[in-house]
DNA sequence: AAATAGCACTCTTCACTGATGAGTGCTAAT
DNA sequence: ATTAGCACTCATCAGTGAAGAGTGCTATTT
């Protein structure tokens, strides 16, 4: 995208977008020339808009009104011009506290790295928490919790518990589970989650276990308790939506509020951006959310000492204070990955 | 509450409230008349109406508007007037269906469950997991994710699951909690969750123990992991409350989404209901949720086999089609009940 | 040639108006 | 006891006109 825009565009066009982020009210020539000692006349400014609106930066509501950035101007300010501002060392503070109060072993710290996130930005707060097979195995153990039924617990290296409920065709004494455990367990040691997952469709195909009843019915019954399954997500601040103007009328409220109830696109939305490092930002329609509503989402990943990675971030307006999120989610996605390696 | 009121009277008052449910607008006298071949003329229906408004059972927004159902109106319709229907076939069909396919154990049923009485009542859906600690105890575990980091997991015999991370004074190797969690195991077999933590705090203190390390650094441990812990609650279906047109205006929206975000608040109201039997019925003020708005909370107790008891039921604005949702709510909690009885 | 002052023009917002109609309460007639 | 009739109240709606914000164009200044 070529932009071949003057110094006095740019700072124009800065002003603007944040005029309009402070005030979600559109911005008119006379204010932009007020603001930022810019010294120039309103006609002037007018001409420079002009300009601008022709390049689809921006669009006025109607003829009397001010004028609104477009999504293509955020982008184009989030790309080279905004001015990122310090995390101020409450919000560290805050941030790091919040890590520390965290109980209940990684759930526990990212549900409440989400509310911190909500807090701080004043947006909705959101952690995608690491893809759990891509941690190390550590331990599995069967109980049995009723006639053919048997719940599994999955523990890898981090901590992180998965259980499952699994429905078995025979019924199995408890010394059979646990020494189907055992044996798992001797096996799989150090692998990730994903390797012994491949590792038991192996062997299930291979000849020799066709004809040892034990181990292939440990093996059918931990295929089953490693099954790929959807990653655990973590929203808070939902409420704040409500707070911004653009979303007070109830149509949209609604429009968004039922986009987000379904947790599993806001999954694919982030894990979309797994690979990337750093933060990245997606604006209005580059979000893929909710067709129309004007959402804009601020994330970055983390990482954890087995290198498996997860995505936190911030869903808010597209008239968002980038200045001040995108540092945050950036610290915060450092500080939760410090805090994950440093078993 | 002394309610002296004619079988004129009462079917008047009747068929404003279910006007009013249906329409969410103010009843006036003739749209009563016509309704229900009454055989009545807008006039005499009017005195009627007049006095059910000096009884407190109606308001009028204005003067020249029609009338509006009281809390108190609703509090005497559910208790006396409404005529509740039955459960359809395809309602039966979708709770039941739900039932079954939930996967994930006892949070994945109760998950699927508040997500059902949410679609089937069009308001939110809420469940509250049977509180763990009045289950059967059936193991214990302790995992070393780290230095001096324990990850404790809790199994009761239902198959519910608690994973709690426990910071100790001293580093043990990992033979050490195997045997720790052994010696537990052993000796609180048979006994509630919450007995457990009892018997634990009572050997503590005895004498005898003082002079067994492991013995004392197990019990130490374990007192932990079995400490009491906030309920698990389950809601679905936020989005439903906006289709009702009582909460189009976005500043009341606002205040439920608030008071709904700290599901504490939803705890402490569903569990002072714990004790009775059957559906209870909460309207408006009686709810003690959200100072003013407009709410009412339908609910019913389920319990699984081993006398834990959870509460379910529905979340809506008083002016809610009761009729319908009470038998739903009643319908749903018995399936749940049986589901988690017939292990 | 770039910047600006001036001005006509557009369009929203707001307050006010009067007409409409829904609904009531009272009184008198049935 | 019921109801018809009627005056009255009040919200809602469409229309009006003034105020104000902001623009685009043009002529003027620098």
């Amino acid at each position: 995208m070529e932009m071949e825009l003057s110094v006095r565009s740019r700072k124009i066009l800065e002003a603007i977008v944040e005029d309009y982020i402070a005030t979600a009210e559109p911005v008119g020539s006379s204010a932009v020339a007020r603001r930022h000692a810019l010294t120039l006349s309103p006609a002037t400014v007018r001409n420079v808009m002009a300009n601008l609106e022709e390049q689809g930066l921006l669009t006025s509501p109607h003829t009397s009104a001010g004028r609104i950035p477009t999504e293509k101007a955020y982008r184009f300010y989030v790309d080279s011009l905004v001015a990122l501002r310090q995390v101020t060392r409450d919000e560290k503070r805050q941030i790091i506290s919040h890590c520390r109060q965290a109980g209940a072993g990684l759930s526990g710290l990212l549900k409440e790295t989400s509310r911190t996130l909500s807090q701080l930005s004043n947006y909705m707060g959101i952690v995608v928490a690491p893809s759990f097979t891509a941690d190390v195995f550590r331990q599995i153990e069967f109980i049995r919790i009723g006639q053919r039924k048997i719940l599994a617990i999955l523990v890898s290296s981090k901590g992180a518990v998965q259980n499952r409920l699994i429905e078995t065709v025979d019924d199995y004494a408890p010394e059979d589970l646990v020494r189907m455990g055992n044996y798992l367990n001797d096996k799989m040691q150090g692998l990730t989650i994903t390797q012994v997952r491949e590792q038991i469709l192996d062997e299930m195909k291979s000849e020799k276990t066709q004809y040892d009843q034990l181990l292939s019915r440990s093996l059918a019954v931990g295929e089953q308790a490693v099954r790929e399954e959807g990653d655990e997500i973590f929203v808070e601040g939902q409420a704040r939506i409500l707070d911004q103007p653009e979303f007070s009328d109830a149509g949209r409220m609604k429009e968004i509020f039922q986009a987000f109830e379904q947790k599993g696109l806001l999954v694919q939305l982030l894990s979309r951006c797994m690979s990337a490092e750093g933060v990245q930002i997606y604006i209005g329609a580059e979000t893929s959310l909710s067709q129309s509503a004007g959402i804009s989402l601020i994330t970055s990943r983390f990482v954890t000492s087995s290198n498996t990675v997860g995505m936190l971030g911030v869903i808010g307006p597209t008239r968002m204070g980038y200045s001040s999120v995108i540092p945050i989610v950036d610290y915060t996605a450092r500080m939760v990955s410090r805090l994950l390696s440093e078993t």
